[in-house]
RNA sequence: GGGCGAUUAGCUCAGGUGGUUAGAGCGCAUCCCUGAUAAGGAUGAGGUCCGAGGUUCGAGUCCUCGAUCGCCCA
């Protein structure tokens, strides 16, 4: 057993975070260990994480902790558990944030300048430049947090062989005939040549004051009537083409003078006031179908059938007429609109954002300008009725400060609405945790699914692979294609724009050349499962098996985004989902609940949490200070406050158990036998197990937040429930057979939690473990997370254990209420304590474990009491889960019976298990044992508390022996605090002198004995010695002590 | 304007299928314990469970309407 008396290492005071973590940083970094954790389970069953790539041309902040907390718990967990979890980083390098980066930096924000001032060369060269800016950053954020992912072998969406998969995928598309070009209503920023992109748009939303007008639409057939239609953007009417109304609303035809409007029934009021106007008619929306009117203006000249009435069910009657006017070239709706009744669509106002030389009424004006002549020339007209003004919230360009056109351009889409079903289906195969997300937010967007705009007019970004010849289309794709039809040798092309655009070839006698447009960003990152193996051009193998993953996490944000994008894609192409388990977090906020951003100065740097806190601390906080979906709050206070219980009970436990380990000299301590435990050790073991078991499952099922629950109720049962009543076990002088268990027992739970807190504090835990672990067996393992993760022994879970000691843990309590109730200190110990127990169960619980219960109570005796004995009062509650079923209304009158009942008379028929037949308001009751719950609320003369049918009385009367005992552990207790302010050793042997008066001299007299053992001394009073420390207490006693 | 989520103690949050005395942690106060000790335990402030209706013998929990905040989308 020689190996068996090394030393633990002496423990320091506390887990000091930042130097601790550094330190473990330091010894992962030179062993290698994320490496070799990958390294060792290599042939392991294989669970697949999908790293959502972040933007690195941005500092990484607190809220990228959040996600990355995330991303590593469970891959850690699955890889402790003999799974292969590859871990294989991404970034994610193109899009208009880098694009916007660059502009900045320009000072240039209009496309077609930097096109021509700047080029496109070097505009993506600057692109391609900026996104590793931050990379550095980004790197050792993801070390210092202690989050395991391979950046070395990361994925760049901007390198050749992502772009090829990304092609692929594309023309997979293509050729399912997924792929279609269409107009779409896009915000536009004219100053700029600018599609903003809906982030954009929603940065820049204002209340503002725009034009309200009310315009007469004059029937063709009947000029006398109009139709009255209402907007706010007067500079569209020019390209009108229809009128909608809702089909299922009612229409008035009103009459005013010798005029006639139609207008929709609820708005009559709001649209007259108080003018006298009389209905003449009434018509349903659809109905109104067809009507054509004269147009307001005849600048289009094209053939088509136009200015007529469409039912729309967009059309809403909380504001205007109920008569909306359409204008396919602009809005959303108006555009949609037209394309179901293929209206023209008719530009008014040209890209740059003013009005074309044909619309003479405003020829040349920025399109905001031209409101005020097109009112005054239909005031003129007398197409006017009304013009007011309207303040509602409109979006600005960010950039300019420019009202936002919205106006239709041609794009390409993939026809997502095609596969609906199957997007829908596939959701079905995915856990969302919080499960709310499935069909909430996630699960609508489906449902409400619209065609995916893949298409942007940028300079950097993924080339759309379509190539023309002005009038037909071909997809490329991979770059041997490309290549065979350009007859040229295209190995080290840079797939971007402008060098792609050079590349043309002839196809039936015609020269094809690349379209302008680049590809959506978010395809990009929802093309990751393929193009980071650069499949299907290699690693086949690989993609098959990390296929679809089995776990991603991401904030909210992304459930349209990347959430979408994976799924979109993996379901047009594979019909599959392309993760299994998704957890979507909520956002990162301050301690006062607001949003994080520059402008408001209250951004938190994660460097301030990690510096005064650590990063385990963080980690834990965001595990378990709340649910994943919730918002977190961050503060240094509320990270601190969260996790310091965890860490400085289980580190104070350690440090006990190493300090005492190590006087006794039993190193690993030797198995014993568990039915040879005694009760106490059973039951501790019995929760390890039940919290591995449920640690193992809650993790098995996403759970982090009830896992680390499990592991902070188990910490303190063990400080608190085990070690605290165990205390003098491990005191004693020779390692008997009941110290060797206590010993077991408390190393078998301390290297289990280790392991338990692995995946959530890998630093915290590899300290722990370098201390009670590694320091005893240096050929083990040299990592915790080199380790396997404990299965749970479920035989060794005795549930009868557990339950007696809730018990027991119940008696402990109250009888502490009691005695602070009483003013009774613990210390002083008291005769005899009377337990009413519930039920047998619970008297047999008592009597098990009467032994803690006497000790921790400071009692003599413990009596177990029934119903007879005088001093408990009863008090009686209908069992409502039963009774309420059985009599309803009749309640009232079951309440009133059982209160005015004999409440000793029924209790002892319940306890005997009898019927008992009550009165109350004229009505006599049968009730069952069970339809009865008794109360024993009152202990007259005794100090008592009671709860839940429980109730502990403590008899306070002292006797002379009981008062000097009492004095005895006062003594003990100043001279061990003695020994403490003396700095002494826990095994350091003393010599002892007290000087007393009164009862402490009596309790010296008759407890010598017990002092001396308690405190260690080897004399009292005896040879004269030279007081390494004194001290004084106030009621007269003098403790002077010295190293023996 | 639409969708989703939140609203429970001073603060952060728990509270399957409606049921008995609405809980935990932190903070604060008081007391206790202390050979793990800048730890640990107990008790307390007495919470309009956001508001108003409704269903029910019984609503924090279910329904309707509304308020405030946040997110997503128009």
């Amino acid at each position: 057993m020689t190996e068996n008396r090394a030393a633990y290492p002496a423990m320091a005071e506390r887990f000091a975070a930042p130097a601790q973590e550094l330190a473990v940083l330091e010894f992962w970094r030179t062993h290698n260990v994320f490496a070799r954790s990958l390294e060792q389970t290599r042939n392991g069953p294989r669970y697949s994480f999908y790293e959502g790539p972040p933007t690195a041309n941005g500092r990484p902040g607190v809220h990228h902790v959040l996600a990355r907390a995330f991303k590593d718990l469970y891959p850690r967990f699955w890889t402790m558990r003999g799974y292969f979890v590859r871990r294989k980083a991404g970034w994610d390098t193109h899009g208009l944030p880098v694009e916007h980066e660059i502009e900045k930096e320009l000072g240039i924000l209009d496309k077609s300048r930097i096109e021509k001032e700047v080029g496109i060369v070097e505009f993506t060269r600057r692109c391609r430049e900026s996104v590793y800016r931050y990379v550095g950053d980004w790197q050792k954020l993801t070390e210092r947090m202690g989050y395991w992912v391979d950046l070395d072998d990361a994925y760049f969406t901007l390198a050749n062989s992502y772009i090829e998969t990304v092609w692929w995928l594309f023309k997979q598309l293509w050729d399912r005939g997924l792929v279609v070009q269409d107009y779409k209503s896009v915000p536009y920023d004219p100053r700029i040549g600018a599609t903003l992109s809906d982030h954009e748009v929603a940065q820049g939303y204002r209340e503002v004051d725009d034009p309200s007008v009310f315009v007469r639409f004059r029937l063709r057939d009947d000029p006398q009537t109009s139709f009255l239609a209402w907007t706010t953007t007067p500079w569209t009417l020019p390209a009108n083409m229809a009128l909608a109304v809702h089909p299922a609303v009612t229409y008035c035809v009103v009459k005013r003078g010798d005029e006639r409007f139609i207008v929709a029934e609820p708005l009559v009021a709001k649209v007259f006031g108080e003018e006298p106007v009389e209905v003449v008619e009434r018509k349903q929306g659809k109905d109104l179908a067809g009507i054509h009117y004269q147009p307001l203006y005849d600048y289009y000249a094209g053939g088509e059938d136009r200015y007529y009435v469409i039912p729309a069910p967009f059309v809403t009657t909380e504001d205007g007429t109920g008569v909306v006017h359409v204008a396919p070239a602009y809005g959303p709706d108006d555009l949609a609109l037209g394309k179901a009744h293929k209206l023209p669509i008719y530009y008014s106002v040209d890209f740059t954002g003013h009005v074309v030389e044909q619309v003479t009424v405003a020829a040349g004006l920025f399109f905001k300008d031209a409101d005020p002549p097109i009112v005054a020339d239909l005031k003129r007209r007398g197409l006017m009725f009304r013009a007011g003004t309207y303040r509602h919230n409109y979006p600005f360009g960010w950039r300019t400060d420019d009202p936002l056109l919205y106006i239709a351009k041609t794009a390409w889409f993939v026809r997502t609405t095609a596969r609906k079903a199957q997007l829908l289906e596939n959701n079905e195969k995915i856990n969302w945790v919080p499960e709310t997300i499935k069909y909430g937010r996630f699960g609508n967007w489906l449902e409400n699914n619209v065609d995916w705009a893949v298409s942007r007019e940028r300079f950097w970004g993924t080339p759309l692979p379509l190539w023309t010849d002005g009038t037909n289309f071909i997809c490329i794709g991979s770059i041997a294609e490309l290549a065979q039809r350009a007859t040229r040798e295209l190995s080290t092309l840079d797939l971007h724009r402008p060098a792609v655009d050079e590349i043309t070839f002839m196809d039936g006698g015609r020269e094809f050349r690349r379209v302008p447009e680049v590809l959506d960003a978010w395809f990009d990152s929802g093309s990751m499962p393929y193009a980071q193996f650069h499949y299907p051009f290699e690693n086949e193998k690989i993609f098959a098996e990390s296929f679809p993953a089995d776990f991603i996490s991401e904030a909210v944000d992304q459930t349209r985004g990347w959430f979408y994008s994976l799924h979109a894609i993996a379901t047009l192409l594979f019909d599959s989902p392309a993760y299994r388990n998704v957890i979507c977090l909520g956002h990162v906020v301050d301690a006062a609940g607001e949003k994080m951003s520059k402008s408001r100065g209250n951004v938190i740097d994660p460097y301030l949490i990690f510096d005064q806190v650590g990063a385990d601390a963080l980690r834990w906080y965001f595990f378990v200070g709340s649910p994943p979906g919730e918002a977190k709050r961050v503060s240094v206070e509320l990270v601190a406050e969260g996790s310091h219980k965890l860490f400085n009970t289980l580190w104070n436990t350690a440090k006990f158990f190493t300090t005492y380990a190590n006087a006794d000299g039993v190193g690993v301590p030797p198995d014993v036998l568990l039915a040879s435990r005694p009760d106490l050790d059973r039951w501790a073991v019995s929760r390890l197990e039940s919290v591995t078991d449920e640690v193992t499952r809650l993790l098995e099922r996403y759970d982090a937040l009830g896992a680390g629950r499990a592991i902070e109720r188990f910490v303190d049962d063990l400080s608190n429930w085990y070690v605290r009543p165990s205390r003098a076990r491990f005191w004693g002088a020779t390692l008997t057979a009941d110290k060797q268990a206590a010993y077991r027992t408390l190393w078998e739970s301390l290297t289990r939690v280790t392991r338990l807190l692995a995946p959530f504090v890998p630093f915290f835990a590899e300290a722990l473990y370098r201390e009670l672990i590694r320091s005893m067996d240096p050929l083990g393992p040299e990592s915790v997370h080199l380790d396997a993760w404990p299965p749970a022994n479920h035989a060794a879970i005795d549930e009868s254990l557990l339950d007696a000691m809730g018990v027991a843990k119940r008696a402990v309590d109250l009888g502490r209420q009691a005695r602070a109730g009483a003013k009774v200190k613990t210390r002083q110990p008291l005769p005899v304590a009377y337990v009413r127990a519930r039920n047998e169960r619970e008297a047999a619980a008592l009597q098990r474990f009467r032994a803690l219960v006497l000790e921790e109570l400071n009692v003599k005796d413990l009596q177990v009491v029934g119903l007879e004995a005088q001093f408990i009062e009863y008090a009686l509650r209908p069992n409502l889960p039963r009774l309420g079923p059985r009599y309803g209304k009749r309640m009232g009158a079951v309440r009133a019976a059982l209160a005015s009942a004999d409440a000793r008379a029924v209790a002892t028929a319940v306890a005997a298990g009898k019927p008992v037949v009550v009165k109350g308001d004229g009505e006599t009751f049968e009730l069952e044992p069970s339809d009865v719950l008794v109360d024993s609320k009152s202990a007259e003369g005794f100090a008592f508390a009671e709860s839940e049918g429980m109730l502990v009385a403590l008899d306070t009367r002292l006797d002379a022996d009981l008062v000097l005992e009492g004095v005895a552990r006062e003594i003990v207790r100043a001279v061990q605090d003695a020994r403490k302010q003396a700095d002494l050793q826990v095994s350091d042997r003393i010599h002892l002198r007290l000087t007393t008066e009164g009862t402490a001299a009596q309790a010296l007299a008759k407890f010598r004995e017990y002092i001396m053992g308690e405190t260690l001394a080897v004399d009292l009073n005896g040879a004269d010695f030279a007081p390494a420390f004194a001290a004084q207490s106030s009621d007269g006693l003098k403790v002077e002590l010295a190293r023996a």
